[in-house]
DNA sequence: TTTGAGAATTAGTCTAGGCTAAAGCCCTGT
DNA sequence: ACAGGGCTTTAGCCTAGACTAATTCTCAAA
């Protein structure tokens, strides 16, 4: 029959189902599917609570939900998801270069925010930047129509050794890391020698323009995701 | 026994609960109680929802309530009313002196923001626009400690005339509203002489600084608060 | 003083979105 | 082939915040 065209007004989703989705877009990204219990980490609820949450999505189109295996988006759940990390993202942005934040703080503050500025909002501080295409901390920012660059980045935990990268992206969760890390100088755009790694899961030691070198232990240097930068 | 003492701890309102806190402020401002029916016209929900919120406002210590009278602020509840009405009105100076939005629109996007934002980054937007004093409507806006300017000001539809007033304070609701007043020229701060005012009701006719005059119905009367403003 | 209109409250439901405890499924190791 | 452990789902419960229908209160008019 196929009687049912959705036409265009979005009911405007919740907080939760939109914090949902983003999740499900990060835990997706490499494709695969995401996992109840990983869901329920990255949120911090109850797996339980991620059931009931995927049943109703799946049920308003949102995912695809294969029993005890795990969710992926539609398009258009996808379509919303990225919608979110564009609104996310331009806050991250604004806050920190219009209003001072410092790139520690600004992740908690736009999780709250991107669930209640308006479309019209974010392109107006979108043109106030000029239309960025990465975050403060490096992360590329959807366009409105709803395109996000794919890059293939490397962590500098498994960089080459004698090789040269540029840090290009670095997780914004953790106000403290962020902070450690911009006092190391270890910012989106610097480019980094790796002169060497010790074995046994080691630190990486990098030396940056200036000549001085940072010695960065695996787990953080698993987060500092880098492209591969050879002669130039 | 007073065993319990509540600690500092503000457990964080809901947008519901705010949203509420602030309608009885505005209710009560001329003083006495808000009744369940204004309230509930104000948020435009059913009179039942009204009288189970105030229920549950006045066991949290919020408000007073005088069952079938109405409820009042307790200084805790007027501290967060102020509060909020300090987020909303320098988000509406924020969004219109920083991005262009202009005065018509500002207030449906303060009206969810104001929810979402945290105290510093009220704070920031306050202080990258000079600690303004009045929103773009010309009205007040509280002190960060929660104290807010009481003015008297006279409707334009009751203003003497043959006398002279400063425009100081519009409705800030309706965009369709703000958006003629604008065009009219009738803005927070224009001074006027009221040349006339017909019977019966009538609208007002007032003369502008450029020599113009402008006839204003009662109702649109009603809703310009002015200030006398004699010889100079 | 009684009464009726209108306002307020109570009673009973509903949905979203959490939770814990219990049950069910899947897979790996034996 | 199957037993056990670890996920996942189901069952059942809870709170916030809406709603409608029914009840109760108040106050002014007769
Ligand atoms: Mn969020
Ligand atoms: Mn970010
Ligand atoms: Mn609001
Ligand atoms: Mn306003």
């Amino acid at each position: 029959m196929n009687t049912i065209r959705s036409p265009q007004p979005p009911p405007s989703l919740t907080r939760s189902v939109e914090d949902y989705l983003k999740s499900v877009f990060h835990l997706t990204s490499q494709g695969g599917f995401a996992t109840t219990s990983d869901i329920a980490e990255m949120l911090d609820v109850a797996p339980p609570s991620v059931s009931g949450m995927m049943k109703r999505l799946s049920e308003t189109g949102l995912i695809e939900h294969v029993p005890y295996r795990g969710v992926q988006l539609t398009p258009q759940g996808r379509r919303a998801a990225l919608q979110m990390i564009r609104r996310h993202r331009i806050l991250e942005s604004y806050l920190t270069s219009k209003l001072g934040y410092d790139w520690g703080d600004v992740h908690v503050e736009a999780e709250r925010l991107e669930h209640a500025v308006s479309e019209k909002l974010i392109e107006r501080m979108a043109d106030a930047l000029g239309e960025p295409r990465y975050d403060p901390h490096g992360a590329p920012i959807p366009t409105a129509a709803g395109e996000i660059e794919e890059a293939e980045l490397v962590p500098l935990a498994e960089s080459v050794v004698g090789g040269s990268v540029v840090l290009q992206e670095v997780g914004d969760e953790h106000p403290a890391r962020l902070h450690y890390l911009a006092e190391q100088g270890l910012t989106p755009g610097v480019r980094l020698t790796v002169i060497d790694r010790q074995p046994f899961n080691g630190p990486t030691i990098v030396r940056l323009g200036d000549g001085t070198t940072r010695v960065v232990g695996q787990e953080l240097a698993l987060l500092l995701f880098c492209r591969p930068s050879d002669g130039e």
